[in-house]
DNA sequence: TTGATCGGAGACCATTATAGTCTCCGACCC
DNA sequence: GGGTCGGAGACTATAATGGTCTCCGATCAA
């Protein structure tokens, strides 16, 4: 439950990518194109230039045309937040359908429904989390996988 | 994005209203039939019913069949959590695809996945979340309607 | 003891979201 | 002006979701 796209995965991989060339001691400042991201994880090609092209479109990153072209970071990976990553991609933060209602349409539950207020703080939480971690964060040392215990008490089913 | 399911959301509906007249003062100990609670929030009757078969189940409540049958919670408000009401019905948390493999199952990312990790880090966090939040908090107030910022900056907790 | 009322369980279906593919276009740079 | 890049849209297959239908077994009260 509550998992988020492979898109939303991908994008976050690319983004990742993109700091670490762009910040990185090796080749810093150069672009990066979809083809070499597609290929370092092993993620479909033109699945991953659509997801390029939503963040490019949410001013996440910039797009740079012809031969030598690819993308970079729009600003500094301490600028992007991981909320906004998968706001991009997935749209609004949202833990209900309630979340974010239009005039005009309300749900069937509407009049009676006990459970909102609480569910919305829940959803402030979460919101509050994804909006304090950072690209940057996501950098930090951590290469390969590394597994901590998942949830609290062992909960099995 | 990070929607819960309508399923969910009726689990979480039906198990408040279970707990308000069990506990409440009207008709204490009284056991809640489908019907009740469907038609209460107009959830669809054998969509509810599925919903609280599951829960019973997974043992959060207890069902009583024959005329005057229906369910009662099968432990007290504030020792039944949000995150195990949400895994009845939806299965294990999991932000990514590969938060719980199994053996021989393994994603393409693998090898070169820098995002996992902080991944982790973050379902931890709604684990914990969910994990501290019970039913008996779902119950106070908040009976109808009072929106709050939704996402947020400013929100605090 | 029989029938109305309850939950239990499964098959079934329609709709939507997801993940992925294909094709064509326009921008750019040597 | 051709090869390399991103931009954009239509398109498809598959899976998840939300919901329905049907039949069964337990139970209680008349």
């Amino acid at each position: 439950m509550l998992k988020i796209s492979k898109k939303a995965d991908y994008a976050l991989m690319a983004l990742q990518h993109i700091a670490a060339v762009q910040f990185g001691d090796v080749t810093p400042g150069r672009v990066v194109n979809t083809k070499e991201i597609a290929e370092e994880y092993n993620i479909p090609l033109e699945l991953l230039a659509k997801v390029l092209q939503t963040l490019a479109k949410h001013a996440l990153i910039e797009s740079h045309n012809g031969p030598k072209g690819g993308y970079a970071l729009a600003r500094r990976a301490h600028q992007i937040t991981i909320a906004q990553i998968l706001e991009s991609i997935e749209g609004p933060l949202g833990i209900t359908d309630c979340s974010h209602e239009k005039d005009g349409e309300f749900c069937m539950q509407r009049e009676n429904c006990h459970i909102r207020t609480p569910l919305l703080k829940v959803q402030d939480s979460i919101a509050q989390l994804l909006n304090n971690m950072t690209l940057q964060d996501m950098m930090g040392g951590t290469p390969l996988i590394m597994i901590q215990s998942p949830t609290a008490q062992g909960v099995e089913r």
